[in-house]
DNA sequence: CTCTGTGCAAAGGATTTGCACTACG
DNA sequence: CGTAGTGCAAATCCTTTGCACAGAG
């Protein structure tokens, strides 16, 4: 399954006319590797690990030309940097403590035709979405 | 309605033992008047205008104070700066064109038991919620 | 009165730009 | 080969912190 994602991403890729770079190969294996759910920086670090020559900069701006893809979405974490989620089949769903900032995912969708109809209506081509609640997690009610 | 919106989150932070200062009512008041929907950096210049003397740290602190309160709620805009949207009624919905980043609000909204059922689960004490729908807008579909 | 909230200036991070270099197609 | 992509360092911008003072309860 991270294997398909990966492969689909890279067609996508493909099919918009960017390159299949080495760098892109392997921050999208990095950043699926990881869940994806981290930030820029963190991305970074990870890519770093096994491939010193890919710099921050080039990760910076794929993540900038996934977004733009409808593959990944950034965050506010409501503290430091950005994170930015991996869209598996174009959705993503979480649960978010207004407290600690603490990341409850889940899978639950029951919003595909609410989605079209908004879309058709601002004649949007939809590419995904992202449903956030927030609210107390168990240990921050306190 | 602003009035209400107004009212209602000076009751929240009087419950909660926050104190009401004038900086809070003159940012809450700036914010609600603004359609509730920029950055920290925008709304300070904003109440700024009329009052001189608060200072743009108010304004970030009593941001991250209404965000750990439900009332406002920080998305990031793939650039620069984080936004910051008021949440009326608990909940907000958009669109975001990931080339352009223009946004488009609307009001649909079916997810109240969907979100129970998953907070619930998770004995999560829900806030709000934020729908956020992906895509390109009709300019940039070309 | 007391303790929370404010304002300022400076520090600390995160993200972006400019430019020469590399390598995909 | 030509152009899109990369890497580095410096610049820029956003956000946070430390501390003295002011004002709500």
């Amino acid at each position: 399954m991270s294997h398909s994602s990966l492969q689909e991403t890279l067609d996508v890729l493909q099919t918009r006319g960017f390159r299949l770079t080495k760098a892109r190969r392997v921050i999208l294996e990095a950043l699926i590797q990881a869940g994806g759910h981290l930030s820029a920086d963190d991305l970074a670090a990870q890519v770093h690990e096994n491939n010193a020559n890919i710099g921050r900069m080039t990760v910076y701006r794929t993540l900038e030309l996934l977004g733009q893809l409808g593959v990944v979405r950034p965050i506010y974490q409501g503290t430091g940097a950005a994170h930015y989620v991996f869209l598996h089949e174009g959705h993503h769903h979480h649960l978010v403590c207004t407290n600690c900032h603490q990341v409850i995912e889940f899978d639950d969708c029951t919003l595909d035709t609410v989605a079209e109809m908004v879309c058709g209506r601002f004649s949007f081509q939809l590419q995904g979405h992202l449903l956030e609640l927030y609210g107390l997690c168990t240990s921050c009610q306190a």
